[in-house]
DNA sequence: TTGTAAGCGTTATCAA
DNA sequence: TTGATAACGCTTACAA
């Protein structure tokens, strides 16, 4: 292993004009492919550069650019895998652009995401992205983003309330329609409801989808048989236990995410009931544990990648344009299709 | 929706100190919590940043400090069970400890990886954090942060030849070990195997670990049999087809990741293959797919959060002390060990 | 085409 | 306890 001794010492852009008897100026101008520069010192500067073991401080430019190249995101859970799918689609668009993503993770907790805005905004980083946590139901942790006229983008889990930024969700009111129409088109009218908080926005809108075609096709669901709580494996058996112990047992679950339809799948087979004979499971997100499952479960794909897609090239755009920033009042809100994918369980 | 327009512009500790007729330099202490300043200007101060919606700004202080508070962390994908797992535990312990993760994933190209390690250290990330791509056999894209002896750290994925940084690796070998000794207990002498490719430091241990008592107990691996390629579901499919297109059939399948075990799993049943009557299968990771499917695979657990917890401690130390860093060459490699989960494939 | 000089916001040193 | 000053490394008017 051999390791250069002369690279042992930060080099400077002074350092190289100093070596190269130029100013650095000059130096700042050929490393930046400034026009306004010769050919034959560009390339000068540039083997000095190399010689020296120069490396770019972004610090120190992004201080006097006051553009750090670095884009927030704030995530729930990247161990999610509507998330985590989402976040390689954005990074590897970003990646090619120049930007680098800070990736964050809230871990649902309200106090966390304050937190992480802030440091954020204190890394001066030049757009932020967020997807709310559970209970997020204030925003003026972000305010500050809105007063600098720093891009900002919810995609996903979005505020519920009117606030000033660009949102980027899916067609979640859709998706409990389609899940809805789905189930009583399969004959079902005893329908159980296992969704996540109504302070976060996906739920709030998959939940009034589902009640308006219920009611649409007069079909009530039964209060006993709804659960809006964290959508983690436990909840989901301790409100199917609920669900099943009395005399009355439904003839559908819709649940809100895989996990707990998954959950829903393992309790049947533990409990001898017959999917899809005696009972019908829907989920949402399409996580690919969904597919594999035996029997594998019909579930409503919320398309992360395209959602990504949505986000970078709205945010390249804020970041190109100022003016984008303040002609973008109108069509601040976009609204990414979901399609529904059947397999056995329905 | 009320945001406050004198906020419009950035403060400084400058504006503050205008503000309140005294230094920047008292600003920045009261700021900081510095002891040299009187509990009244701090208080004053302190009341006045928020009053003019004052945030630090780490870029500045960043360059001032030559400490920018960031770690890097490069992955190859983090879709993959067990480094969202390691991310998540990792980036929870230094959020509390004031350091913010700027997580990217190379997509298991070497191309990619090079370009970010040079990024980040453009960046100025205070430590880096590495697992390998697939392919990464020459490591001189690290140099920079050896070299200045900025704190490196490889885990999982570390380099095979030998080279200056700290490792934290799983045991590999062990993991091979367990998994040949499993499938020979059960009675097995013709074994699959389908492996990622020996450039990469898991795979080569793992085989070699499985080759060592294989050979032990005089049992031979047959080179048809063998695969050593990038683990995608695709993948797997084309070498289980391969291995039981022929008229001799194997006993086992070790696969080097779970979703290899899944597509295992999934292939015998759409051939009517009896599991684990007619086949056994034992996959690696236990990535949550492989306690789900039917039958649930037997796998070998690597404990990411294990392994996020050395790294975060050992990292700690190495920020903390700057002699730990050259007193460390000693001691430089760490083994976390991993446990075998029986179910019902073998 | 190149150089000079000022400044980005913060903080450490030295002096008062 | 506080202030003045310089410096971190880079970029960009403005001048030459």
């Amino acid at each position: 292993m051999k390791i250069d001794k002369n690279e042992n010492t930060e080099k400077s852009i002074v350092d190289i004009a100093k070596a190269l008897g130029v100013s650095a100026a000059t130096v700042s101008r050929a490393l930046n492919d400034n026009p306004r520069i010769s050919e034959a010192t560009r390339k000068r500067v540039k083997e000095k550069a190399i010689e020296l073991g120069y490396r770019h401080n972004s610090m120190a430019s992004s201080l006097r650019n006051k553009k750090s190249k670095i884009i927030g995101l704030i995530v729930p859970r990247i161990s999610m895998y509507f998330h985590a799918v989402f976040i390689t689609a954005l990074q590897n668009r970003l990646q090619n652009e120049g930007y680098s993503l800070m990736v964050c993770q809230s871990n649902d907790s309200v106090a966390v995401e304050q937190k992480l805005a802030n440091t954020l905004y204190s890394s001066r980083v030049d757009a932020l992205v967020v997807s709310l946590a559970l209970y997020t139901e204030n925003y003026a942790h972000f305010d500050g983003f809105i007063n600098r006229g720093i891009p900002l983008i919810f995609y996903d889990r979005v505020p519920t309330k009117d606030y000033p930024a660009h949102i980027i969700q899916g067609d979640d009111y859709r998706g409990g329609v389609i899940a809805g129409n789905h189930l009583i088109e399969m004959g079902c009218s005893k329908i159980a409801y296992i969704s996540g908080p109504l302070s976060c926005s996906i739920y709030r809108e998959r939940t009034e989808g589902l009640k308006h075609v219920l009611k649409k096709a007069k079909v009530t669901l039964a209060k006993k048989w709804c659960f809006y709580q964290e959508l983690t494996a436990e909840n989901a058996w301790n409100s199917l236990r609920q669900i099943f112990a009395g005399d009355e047992v439904p003839e559908a679950i819709f649940a809100s995410n895989d996990t707990t339809a998954v959950a829903a799948v393992e309790f049947a087979r533990e409990q001898g009931i017959k999917i899809p004979q005696e009972l019908k499971i829907i989920g949402y997100s399409n996580d690919p544990r969904a597919s594999i499952i035996s029997p594998p479960i019909t579930t409503i794909d919320q398309h992360p990648d395209e959602m990504a897609h949505r986000v970078a090239y709205k945010l390249l755009h804020l970041l190109k344009d100022k003016n984008a920033r303040e002609h973008a009042e109108t069509n601040r809100k976009e609204i990414v299709p979901v399609t529904m994918v059947r397999r056995m369980t329905t």
